[in-house]
Order: structure tokens, then C-alpha cells, then sequence
DNA sequence: TTTACTTTTGCAATCGTTTGCAGGTATTAA
DNA sequence: TTAATACCTGCAAACGATTGCAAAAGTAAA
């Protein structure tokens, strides 16, 4: 196979030094204008391209983050691949390229995602993994390299977490409900051993507290079945079937939503003249063109782009403030009356 | 950040020279088994990683291939997963690590996937992309670095395409319905432009022609709607309404067979024994548990852990020879009796 | 003790870059 | 004419590994 150019060889025909070579094609100063122009030009011709490893060699950094995933599988995910083309686009902004760094082969130890770093082979990890997964390793492994959790949590200031601002979410949520003249907002949420409910639900209640509204319980329905848009349908009866019920509900997740959506439509009620909805999520509910509800719409795409951003500042020594940083949310006004006979 | 450990530190503390360290850490046989022994604990101790930056410069080669898609949404597919699994259980097996090298974005040269060669950042390409896709890239590009095809037709003795074994699927599957007893055995295939349809057909008629049996160009039924599986559904009444309807039909897609099940119900009929029914595709077969049908099964793991273990090769400057390379196909025999009140 | 091995080690060049330092030339001011 | 400056360029050392060659050390035979 035919071995690439080298700078020596631009050296030897431009007739300068290869250290002028270097500094000409690294567009410095340094060099004379008319050197500059020959040396750029014989390097086209013979089509140079810098040997990455030469210059990483002395560089001390590969250029080459690690995409940190559980297992392949989870690229299935449309959530997954919006968050990869965000790192991919970032990527391309800043000339760095993507590693996969997956977690589910045996591999051996040099091969191994936070080894990797230790080789020189990547500079950062992006690690996509859920927060609950990487448990088993062991929390120096992480503080001392690069590591960007993508919709991580962590107490940790050594670690870095991006993830959307889920308490955001629930003030916008609460706050357009309260606008438009509710009271009397319910929520249905899923387990809330997820942090991002939590986050969600304190964010409502923090607006409820500035609005001077009590805070009604049974308001607050709890999907728990494996079937969540059949929890969503289920805890929205409940909610229907109070002595004095909401006026608005507010579905913490896309499915919830689609649970609620098919209650009130067989309660023979119409979004929103009869009772307000607002879901939550990402692009799924784009799909649903021909029943758009208001939602707090997350964007996977700046999930990622904000991570890998910043893993590449954090290799790129730029001063950091903070360790837990969040992607804001958007709220998606797309309330339509819905004629009762569309959906009978 | 901690400078990591280098070959030089080793031989300090061992009081040898780094050449001997390099020598001993590559188990080589030149050097003395204590000395080894003691190398090897220190590297140990002191969490050693070669650095592979430095490897790669002196051996001319990153020990990384680069998977290059047209988009990384096609990454939701099942197949594309199945492929890429199958592509890092051959990484894994040989120490090589995988860079995405998507196309979708807009990209400054030097992290071109192509140039990406040049830069030594990867060794070779896989190349996932629809055979198709290809067209707008200098041929020279792919002739002169190692690429492999994955799922690839050529004529071009110098590129390397890996493919599933569409001929020997016709002829399995047209063998099985002989050794069945059938002779009328009806085709229902996709758009010949599509070269993996025309050679399942090819191996078909071979069977026939080695049967002595008349080609039929009435069993052979085109879909050619957009909905494949109404298309199926179609074709499938065609053939029973046909004067001598066949008695066995050879679906060569999922969804085609899909159809075919659905017109075989409709019309009261049972599998196999009213009519015999073969499908084709990957693991979406194995997942309609409820009707598991005899099927020509591919196998995406296969072809992408062949299709990598191949690269490897060419890189390693393995005799080679040939460029076009087959994955085999597999016989399912799941033929169940079907019983029509299931379908009411 | 000398010779002829084998085994083990070290030296130094190499891969292709980058970069601090020294030196060279041209330009300008004194 | 000399000194001071600005502007370029080259030398050589680094980055961290690998490897051919030479040489040292150890062993065995003559």
C-alpha cells in the first residue's frame, strides 16, 4: 500500500526546512507569505494530511472522544441516536471524532472504555449509559478521566452531569396552566424513584407555592402499571371521578399523555374546552401529527451537542464552573379543540 | 490531569533498558524469564498502558476501523444493529476499536472517512452504506484503501464486498418444498432492480432446471406497491385464483409473507397443509412468536463479524483471495399446523 | 585457557510531527 | 557605517514506542 506523504517530502521539494513545513501548514506567523503559499501548494498536490498519530504523539491528545454505551442495542432508540447526532454535530464543530466505547463485549483490558483513555487512544468518555449503570465502577475510574455523563445525576463535584432541566419543565408546565386560568392541576407521573419526575413535580409545586395554591394530593396520580398509557387512562378516570376535578392535567410523560388523551375522549370531553392536557417529551410526540397536544418538549439533539461540548472545553482546559449543567426545555403550545366525532 | 506511565519510567525502576522493557511487555523470547517476570510486576504496579498514539506512529497502523454510514439514523434499525454487533465482536476478538464515520454531517477534510485513512487515525473502512450510496465517490477513493462493502455488489476485482448468500437461499428454499413433494412452487419477490431478489430467483429456477421442472412464469408474482405486505396479500390472491393454483409459495421478504398469510386465511385455507409457505428475512420472524413460519433466515451478526474479520485480513496482509464473499443462510423449518379458528 | 557458542542486554535509529532557541537576513534609524 | 530592530528560517530535541545490530555475559566444549 502506498505510504502517505510527509511533511519531510514537502520539505524536501518546497527546499525549506521541515519545521517551516509544519509551521506553514499550521497557518503561523511565523512564516513568510510567498513560503507559505508554495509550501500550501505542494501540499495539496501531493494531498498531505497530517498523521494524526505523529501529531497526537506530541500533542499529547488523540482528538477522539469515546461514546460510552451500555450496549449497542440502545442506538435503537430514537432518543438514543437524536443525543448521537447532537455529539456527532459537536464533533464536527471542533474536529473531534466518535469512538464507540461499548460496554457489551468481553474485551480485554486495553480495549477497555476508561482503559482507552489511559492508551491514549481517546481523549474523554461521553458516557450515555444510564446513571444507574455505572455503579460498578469505581468512582476513581471516572473522577480521574474526562467523563461526561449524559443525563447523569451526581453529588459528586468531581463528576460531570448534562441533562434537560427537568424542574424548568415542571414550572413551565405549572405556569402555562396557571395563564390560562386553572387551579386545579393534576399530574400523572410515573415511578418516582426516577429523579426526573421528582425534578418535574417540585418544579410544579414551587409554582403552586408562588401562586398561593394548595397543594391537593389526590391531584397527584402515580401510574405503576407495565402498560404506562394504560396507567395514564386509568389515573385520569381517578381523576375525573373526584368531587371537585382538575381542570388541567398535566402528563409527565409522552405516555401518560396518550393514556389521558383516550380517557376524556371516552368520558366524551374535549381538549381543551373541557378539560386542559400538556404532555411531555421528546420528538414521539411530533409523530402524533394528527392529534398535537400542548407539551414541554426536551431536545435530544442539544443533549447531546451540550455534552460533548463540554467534555471538549473540559479537555481543552477552559475554565468550568459548575459540574451539573441542564439543557433547557420548550414549552409547545399546540392545543387544538378536538371535535368529539373524531374520536368516537 | 496525571501524565500517564511510560516504558521509560519501567526501566528505570527495573534498571534495564526501555528496549528490554518493550521487548518483555511483548512477551517476547529474547528476553531472560526473571527479568520478564520483574518488568512485567512493575508495569503492574504502576497501571501501565502503552501508549497506542506511540504504537501506531512505529508499526503504521491505529489498530482502529472506521464503520462508515450514510446517516447514523440508519442506526435504528435492527439489521444495521444486528450487522454492527457482529462487526465488535470481531473488533473485540482482534484488539480493534471502532470510529463512526457517518456522512450526514458536513465535515472539514481531514475527518472525511476516506481521509481519515490518510490522516493513520483509522486503518481501513466498513462500509455500511447501501451499495448505491457509493456512486458519488471517486472510484479511486475505495480502490486505493482497504474497504469492505458490507452488503455490496461489484464487478470491480479490487474492491471487497461481503454479502448474505441470496442464491443459495433460493436454491435451499426451493429444494425444501421439493423434497416436500411440490412441484408448483410460486415466487413472491420485490423489485428485481434489486439485485438480492434476482439472485434468490436465480437459485430458485437452478432447482427447478436440475428438476426437470417447467418454469411457470405465472407463479411468479412482482410486488410493486409501497405497502409490501398488502402487495403480498395481492399477489397471494392471484396465485390461488390461478386455473392449477400452486401448492407451495416462497415469500422473499418478511412482509411478503405477512401478506401471503393474510390472503391464505382469508380464503379459509390452512399452513402447510392446504398450501405450503416459506418467508425470508432476519430476526423479525423469530419475533412473531404466534406464527412462526419455515423461513430462509439471514444472519446480520454473521455478516457483519464476517465483513470486519475480512478487513482485518486485508489489513493484516493476509492472502486473500477472491473479493466477493458470501455469508451463508440458514433452513428454519417452523411449519405449523395451522389452526383456522385462530385467525377468525 | 582458549574458542565457539547461546542467551540476554543495550545502543541508537526510526516513525511524523511540534516547538524553543539560536542564528541569519533585511530594514530602518542613528 | 553601525546598531537596533523585525522578520524568517533552521537545528535539534522532544513525544513513546519498536527493532536491527552490536556487544556483553554466561555456558560448554576443546
Amino acid at each position: 500500500m502506498k505510504i502517505n506523504t510527509t511533511i519531510s517530502e514537502i520539505a524536501k521539494i518546497a527546499k525549506v526546512n521541515k519545521s517551516t513545513v509544519s509551521r506553514a501548514l499550521n497557518n503561523s506567523p511565523l512564516v513568510n507569505g510567498e513560503t507559505k503559499k508554495k509550501i500550501m501548494e505542494i501540499a495539496r498536490d501531493l494531498q498531505y494530511f497530517p498523521n494524526s498519530l505523529a501529531r497526537g504523539l506530541i500533542n499529547r491528545k488523540s482528538e477522539t472522544i469515546g461514546i460510552m454505551l451500555l450496549e449497542l442495542s440502545s442506538l435503537k432508540k430514537t432518543l438514543f441516536i437524536d443525543i448521537l447526532k447532537g455529539i456527532e454535530s459537536a464533533c464536527v464543530k471542533y474536529g473531534y471524532n466518535m469512538l464507540i466505547a461499548s460496554l457489551s463485549e468481553q474485551r480485554e483490558e486495553r480495549t477497555f472504555p476508561f482503559n482507552l483513555i489511559k492508551c491514549n487512544r481517546i481523549d474523554g468518555i461521553l458516557n450515555i449509559c444510564s446513571p444507574y449503570s455505572l455503579n460498578g465502577f469505581s468512582n476513581s475510574c471516572i473522577v480521574d478521566h474526562p467523563v461526561v455523563s449524559i443525563n447523569g445525576i451526581t453529588k459528586d463535584k468531581n463528576k460531570y452531569c448534562v441533562n434537560f432541566d427537568n424542574y424548568e419543565g415542571g414550572v413551565i408546565g405549572a405556569n402555562y396552566f396557571i395563564k390560562r386560568g386553572h387551579s386545579r392541576i393534576a399530574v400523572l407521573t410515573g415511578n418516582q424513584m426516577f429523579n426526573f419526575f421528582k425534578e418535574r413535580i417540585r418544579g410544579y409545586r414551587s409554582v403552586l407555592i408562588k401562586n398561593n395554591i394548595l397543594f391537593d394530593k389526590n391531584l397527584l396520580q402515580f401510574g405503576c402499571f407495565e402498560d404506562e398509557i394504560k396507567s395514564g387512562e386509568l389515573s385520569t378516570y381517578r381523576l375525573l371521578d373526584l368531587p371537585v376535578p382538575p381542570t388541567a392535567i398535566f402528563a409527565l410523560t409522552y405516555e401518560l399523555a396518550m393514556g389521558a388523551i383516550k380517557a376524556i375522549k371516552r368520558r366524551g370531553l374535549e381538549i381543551p374546552n373541557d378539560i386542559d392536557l400538556m404532555g411531555y417529551g421528546c420528538n414521539e410526540l411530533n409523530n402524533i401529527q394528527h392529534f398535537p397536544i400542548t407539551t414541554i418538549l426536551q431536545n435530544p439533539f442539544a443533549l447531546g451537542f451540550t455534552s460533548c461540548e463540554l467534555l471538549i472545553n473540559i479537555l481543552n482546559r477552559k475554565e468550568i464552573t459548575g459540574n451539573l449543567f441542564y439543557v433547557p426545555v420548550e414549552l409547545m403550545v399546540k392545543a387544538m379543540r378536538i371535535k368529539k366525532k373524531v374520536y368516537v
